[in-house]
DNA sequence: TAAAAATACTCCATAGGTATTTTAT
DNA sequence: ATAAAATACCTATGGAGTATTTTTA
């Protein structure tokens, strides 16, 4: 469970579907589809109802979707303050030399 | 940035060594090396000060290993709270049928 | 019958390995 | 001389693509 698989698994059950998703991600579809199927035997849950009409939260799915956009949220975070700190360093560098 | 990566950089920083960082995570010692430089890259930032006795945490690095403690906990728990529902389906599975 | 997901492959990028070199103690 | 990290190179796994099939509304 790495987090671009989860930004995948909010964006698919955002769009109730594996094929907008998909292309919102632009990527191609079935290889989003194996690796929310990865995803599900990983943790051993059904994360989503599929139909002809698309996708849908299981009950788990949605535990996780709550999860995953906090977890998502701060892992950004983190992402934002360290880069920010790294272009400082930089800064300060172009300042003092 | 993602969590096994995170989960190296802990390993590295709570052992002052890549060396034996390496031999706590199974691994070998140059993909480890090369992993942190790619994660420095990316951030943009150095988190360890290298040297023949060992690696030492930056400022940065410092900050870095805050956040990620903290996320990778966050991530274990989310784990074990999905496969604990995943089994808990499997249980009540074999309960039903 | 149309739209979405699943299956079956193919390919390439990269994670990880081995061997070696560099560097500072 | 030794111990740790860096470099160079190789290999193999898996992430992503295309083509196709299945399914149900």
């Amino acid at each position: 469970m790495d987090i671009k698989t989860l930004k995948n698994f909010i964006t698919i059950a955002e769009n109730g579907s594996i094929c907008k998703a998909a292309k919102e991600l632009h990527m191609s579809q079935p290889p989003l589809s194996k690796q929310i199927k990865l995803l599900e035997d990983e943790l051993n849950v059904q994360l989503f109802d599929r139909s002809t009409r698309g996708v849908e939260l299981t009950n788990e799915g949605r535990l996780l979707y709550t999860h995953a956009t906090s977890l998502v949220a701060y892992n950004d975070l983190i992402m934002r303050e360290l880069m920010d700190a790294g272009s400082e360093t930089i800064r300060l560098g172009m300042i003092t030399s």
